[in-house]
DNA sequence: TATGAATGAGGGTTCATTCAT
DNA sequence: CATGAATGAACCCTCATTCAT
């Protein structure tokens, strides 16, 4: 049994981050989600008690899966460039294969739904604790400028979604060379 | 007879954008609209014949906000860089003053309301010829670094909206130094 | 102002009965005949105080010309046959004329406007009374059968409406001919 | 899970007919039907997609439930004289039981519901050839006038409904005696 | 008096949720 | 446990009526 509601609960996730991808949260019903993900619309309330339950779980697990995601590979004993370069790369992959997730995570955070709470904001801060420590090391051996590392957090964040939206967008191709560009611009801008 | 009224027709459009930014357009009720906007219900209707338009045409109104401000007291034979700071400047205060709209248009682009249609994109195109012309201008004096201009508006965008989000979630204050940290590094990104 | 004013009410009278023959009664709409009748919706409501007073007078209008119709130029000290050959085409002209009266006051009686009284039974069988009359004397020289004369009344209504429909669907062409084969029709029935 | 039920379409269907029989289709509200029907109002959604589906498909059950009727029991060789009685007979005994659907039919020939194609006006003709046939057959052997069977229509279509419009208004008595006089009248009208 | 914008109750419809099968 | 019909609150929208101009 355990196999088969995985299976299931794992088709609601999909469903639910595919349409909201296409329609956003505004137009997303549990009847679309059943829909979508191949089963009754009684079924879903097996595994999601309400919409806004089915909703909040849905949005921790994206970010579950983000910050998964943004380590992945990471030595923390490597050298700052490298350990950089590294989640960069991550993340700009990230955004790509996770785009949906992310426009989710989007929706989410101006609806109804959204439970502003300060764990959120932990939770989030949490996930940047790495990667503001390689910025700190960066800083501490003068390879980084001696701002305060939350700008270059800023930097990546905002600069791979809008590469990664021009990438849906068909304005540009992912590839090895957009990311060198991608890359070579960030470094430009933190490096001492 | 009573005439139909411009300051209704702004306090619908503030209701709207002012709801949207709090409770998404997954929240947004055309009696929300109209009691936050101080009127009847049936009263928006007057104005917007559904809601379908409401959202469109508002939609459209904040492109055009946006566009009057990005330019504001841009001289397109100033030098370069006083250009960019300008530009980034003027792009700065539009988020901070005009955040509202920014989660509106975010919310739209992914709801059912969105028309998905070449105008739009041919509009957004249109929007940042100016300021890739003066980016251009910027690499054929050597000023700027030869990548295509894209990048640039990426940059500007992304870093933008971050450095905005903080502010508005209190990790940040908009102020001098703000800007200045912001600008400065998005200028070592872009230049020679 | 008394003419202006007739012209008007009169204006609103035709809008009224256009349109209810054309949508029925459940598409009828203030705005609807206001703008029909070439005046503003609230300027309705000098000449009626309400929607029901509106259709309530206006089916006591319809009702008044229709009687005054069904008895142009009958003399009633003619000949019995006569005066049912003049009766039966005045009927057929009042159809012919004021058909859209005639949907009207149908669409009327199953309305929820519909005041089903005793008054307007009263009205109805005043109506048909000199009628009733000139068939009595039919009878009681033995021209006619020795039926109660309400089938008489039934079958010229109903006859004359279907003839009436006929014509106005394009299935019959208005004429000397039309008449004459339904009148024929008629006699055959009545006659003793 | 519960089955579509065909009980749940015929109560919308009886509640639907009813209603407009006594308030005509101005007085029809989705909540009435539902109320009548004894089910919750989205239900009626389960069984017909909008009002305008509702109203256009209880139509044509109507027609269907009409043609049955009409032409029940008859064996068309058999004589004329008597087969023309049954469909006389006949008819009267629909608008009898069935008055409701009848006002049904004739609110809705004006209501912006209407839908005014060739199929419909194909379809009432293709209800009355039986009839035409039989009435020709009477032509044929020189037991009815030589005139277009047409007339014949309107003048049963006309009679029975003003009849049966008496009856309901509680003016006759649908007896034995009522129809025969009825019919008395209509074959003296007819036959040669 | 004439106008048509303003009002808000009420209608058609959707959809989260429940529940019989 | 799965299904999808049933429910009814809440949505979008209409329209009779009012009222400022």
């Amino acid at each position: 049994m355990r196999v088969k509601d995985d299976i299931k609960n794992s088709k609601i996730y999909q469903a639910t981050i595919s349409l909201t991808s296409r329609v956003g949260l505004a137009g997303l019903t549990m009847a679309n989600i059943a829909q979508a993900a191949g089963i009754a619309t009684g079924s879903v309330y097996t595994y999601y008690s309400s919409k806004v339950v089915l909703i909040n779980e849905i949005y921790k697990q994206t970010l579950s899966r983000y910050e998964e995601r943004l380590y992945d590979d990471i030595a923390f004993d490597d050298a700052v460039d490298v350990n950089l370069r590294k989640v960069f790369l991550n993340y700009m992959h990230y955004l790509q294969a996770y785009r949906e997730e992310w426009i989710f995570q989007d929706q989410y955070y101006f609806s109804p739904y959204a439970v502003k709470n300060h764990d959120m904001q932990q939770t989030t801060d949490a996930m940047f604790l790495p990667l503001t420590q390689i910025l700190e090391q960066g800083q501490s051996i003068g390879l980084i400028k001696p701002v305060p590392t939350n700008y270059f957090i800023y930097l990546l964040h905002g600069f791979g979604h809008e590469v990664s939206a021009a990438v849906h967008m068909g304005l540009e191709t992912f590839d090895e060379i957009l990311i060198e560009n991608s890359f070579s611009l960030y470094w430009s801008a933190i490096k001492q």
